[in-house]
DNA sequence: CCTCTCTGAGAAAACCTTTTCCCAGCTGGC
DNA sequence: GCCAGCTGGGAAAAGGTTTTCTCAGAGAGG
């Protein structure tokens, strides 16, 4: 019973300026003013209250500091996407950039719910966050809440952004480009392009790249195949490349490439490929988009694939709210941010290679 | 140039209680017991304070409020797994948790880095979180950073904990009970385990309950395959144990089912199964582990998973931190949730169904 | 010897809220 | 008329830090 439970750990109380200048046999003032490196003192002075705090360990109190200087030195990281794997690394590239400068994040996860990201928002300001970044699952869908007239600067991170504030989002079209031109310059010269949903913004953006490569190169436009974003669907849509009446040039010709809109597509066709007797990347190359590392390195063979550089943009977004909370302007607007290729083993080499 | 950008936009300043009370022509004390229920006043002067206050849209200074309470309603949250797909639920349980009793949750990824840990750690016990929850991507490893003695509360959840503190895990054992009695009672009797590394922990409690489980029904035990967490073992395992000499009964009979110690595995098991002509679930039935939903829904048939419930687990993590905040003890030492068995197709129906 | 300037350090205000006294005025009882 | 007790509300301290202002003393210049 009562035995068995362990009596509460009485936790120590931290040690305060106040102590440490009683310690040191100065004022409080005097001593914040050694520890900050402020004021005038004898060197001998400062060094001694330094060797008291030290031993102490003191450390200052932060809400005190942050209560004086109307700055918490906390953002709020809202996020809809908790179990997802897109606004992770974009979390990630935020804390990282943050921590450096003693900034902490509070995590705020609100689902599709109005009154969770409400609960979270005002939370957080009571909280007196100096700054906000949103952040999603989707470049075009909007969070559950209002984040206008907040009273704190905000940053967009993939996610749809208020009108008239920054934002930060992969370059989706510039991402399908260098798929694409890949593929041109390994010589393959019938490509067709495989994706998700129309209901998805950056399906029309990735097919409008797509389309253009093909025109500026001269070669055959197959209008792309919209699905879902699933294996089955890469399946399927082997199917209807390979056997249905779609050709390239009229004349019956298969594809040589397929881009896939995510790698879980490109995996469903690869296993579709291999199943019809045909050669990755021998007969087909196949890069996905996403570059969803786990899927990426278990096809056979494993994947070539675009990279949004989730990370960096979250780096970057996290940078921009510091400055913009350090006063300087921001230009409002969307900033694309640059995908990049990793090439793994299903697309081929060159012919000279 | 300069017309380009932005002016800086000037955020407003909240409003304090001081302003609330003067226009409420009142002081700040009275001003303060009316919105806090307290203190002795005309029901017309409270009503008119708090009128007053929300017209002006008053919001109390949290940092305020912390620094006389001494407690500021947040708990920092410590993992290594950013990336991963463990601590994610976990930290969303937490999140859940603690959001209703306005505890809000610094996100802290220290990678394996002790650097990285030792700075997020000092930068929570600067902001005076109320506790800490340490969470991970592996049940049998340690943070790298030390959280005895911290002066605050600390709970671990799916992590390794330090001696006499408070932990929560899943219960793998229990989690490995309910896959193999599942099949019994689908009777099947010639079940094979196929799992991961022996480098984890999780791998030998599954082990152990699946060859306790077979004893229990009098069945035969085949020693466990143990290989790696991926696809590609899954496929190699198939391989020896159809075709290798390692049979049960010593009758050369082969497994009618096939427990997996994680979905990636399970998935090669399943596409190794289809590729040598045999029925998924008809001729072998197939069971995951983690239920790892993007997974368990792609395979064909989709794939019965072991849930460790870790949304759940976070969720009574994070609530058992702030009993421990409230100054109530806790028995320290492991505590191990219960999972639960997600039945899809891959494993059959009673011969009976 | 007087005044000016500089040096080292402290007092106090400020940040914003909560809470503990405290007080003035009024009512009621005797 | 006096006292006890109640009522409505305020003053002030507390929480921990930073920063501005002030001040005493010492040294230097005339």
């Amino acid at each position: 019973m009562a035995s068995d439970v362990q009596p509460t750990p009485v936790f120590a109380k931290p040690v305060t300026l106040r102590e440490v200048a009683a310690l040191s046999g100065v004022s409080v003032a005097t001593a914040s003013k050694a520890l900050n490196g402020q004021g005038r003192m004898t060197a001998e002075t400062r060094e001694r209250i330094r060797e008291t705090a030290q031993r102490l360990g003191f450390r200052p109190n932060s809400l005190a500091q942050s209560l004086l200087r109307r700055r918490s030195f906390t953002v709020g990281l809202l996020t809809n996407d908790t179990y997802g794997r897109f606004s992770l690394p974009v979390m990630s590239g935020i804390s990282d950039a943050l921590v450096d400068k003693g900034v902490s994040v509070f995590l705020c996860n609100v689902e599709d719910d109005q009154r969770l990201g409400q609960l979270h928002v005002d939370a957080m300001l009571d909280k007196r966050v100096d700054g906000i970044i949103a952040t999603g699952k989707r470049i075009d869908r909007h969070l559950p809440v209002d984040l206008s007239n907040l009273g704190v600067p905000v940053i967009y991170a993939f996610t749809q952004p208020d009108p008239g504030a920054v934002a930060f989002v992969s370059d989706d079209a510039g991402g399908a480009r260098l798929a694409v031109e890949h593929f041109w310059r390994l010589g393959r010269r019938r490509i067709a392009h495989v994706t998700g949903p129309a209901s998805f913004a950056v399906v029309h953006a990735r097919a409008q790249a797509y389309r253009d490569v093909l025109t500026e190169k001269g070669l055959p436009v197959m209008e792309p195949s919209l699905g879902s974003w699933s294996e089955a669907w890469g399946h399927e849509a082997v199917k209807k490349l390979f056997d249905g009446p779609k050709l390239f040039n009229g004349k019956g010709e298969k594809p040589d490439a397929v881009f896939c809109g995510n790698d879980q597509i490109a995996r469903g066709v690869i296993d579709a490929l291999r199943e019809r007797g045909l050669g990755v990347p021998d007969d087909v190359g196949v890069i996905g988009f996403d570059n969803w590392q786990i899927v990426a390195e278990a096809t056979r063979p494993p994947l070539t694939s675009v990279d949004m550089n989730l990370t960096a943009l979250g780096r970057e977004a996290g940078l921009t709210l510091l400055s913009l909370v350090g006063g300087e302007p921001a230009e409002p607007g969307i900033r694309k941010l640059p995908c990049r290729l990793v090439v793994r083993q299903s697309c081929g080499r060159p012919p000279g290679g």
